[in-house]
DNA sequence: TCCTCATTTCGATAATCATGGAAACATCAA
DNA sequence: TTGATGTTTCCATGATTATCGAAATGAGGA
């Protein structure tokens, strides 16, 4: 857990998750991420492994292009491990962290 | 929102958080929490203070040891934080962040 | 095959973090 | 005041992190 909060503790991570949070499954490509935040592209993959490392996010490669998107399963985990262990009272989790819906004809429920 | 979770990121922080979790109200002294880690009085000081400028922890004297508490407002807004801005789906927090009841004879509801 | 585009790996550099010992500071009790 | 205890500040050291350019790798297209 300490690497998913490690992963989280910087702003131009933090910044690359929330994108790809918007984004929800279709992703965003290694480069975009890079142009969007302002960084070069070597700089780009070293905070996005950390990421990746985490398990926040997932990587598939479509032809020339790296795709990263939210792992939400995992943002869910670990927002219940922060409930459990960090709130006091036996707190429960109920966080319902799931994709936006960008296109509804898009189906992506199970 | 970064500087907490930076300060969490930290195998020795999240333990003595979590310590101060457990701990509710009454907190823990800084030499307790530094033995009960293993930790250099002077290593918890630099650890501590990263929770501090966080706004995780309070701090207060009690004659000569100096105590710390889990501030659980601050985690209910770091978890409300987590949930609005890294889960998709407009997902609304419910995370009833509260101290344990360590002893029921003492009052400490507001 | 050769060229181009997208991304990662490598290497160097500067900055920040983590650690604990020693000294200083604060509080209380004789 | 002196002494004991608890905590923080200061300092030096080693480790890790963040950055980006240059070179290498991978995947298409002509």
């Amino acid at each position: 857990m300490v690497t998913a909060l490690a992963a989280l503790a910087h702003e131009h991570r933090l910044a690359a998750y929330r994108l790809l949070v918007e984004a929800g499954p279709p992703g965003v490509a290694a480069g975009e991420i890079a142009a969007r935040l302002g960084l070069a592209a070597s700089s780009l993959t070293f905070h996005i492994q950390a990421l990746l490392r985490a398990g926040l996010v997932t990587q598939r490669r479509a032809s020339r292009h790296v795709i990263y998107a939210a792992d939400f399963t995992a943002m869910n985990d670990f927002i219940g491990f922060l409930v459990q262990n960090c709130c006091g009272q036996g707190a429960v989790a109920c966080t319902p962290c799931a994709p936006p819906q960008t296109n509804l004809n898009q189906a992506q429920s199970a």
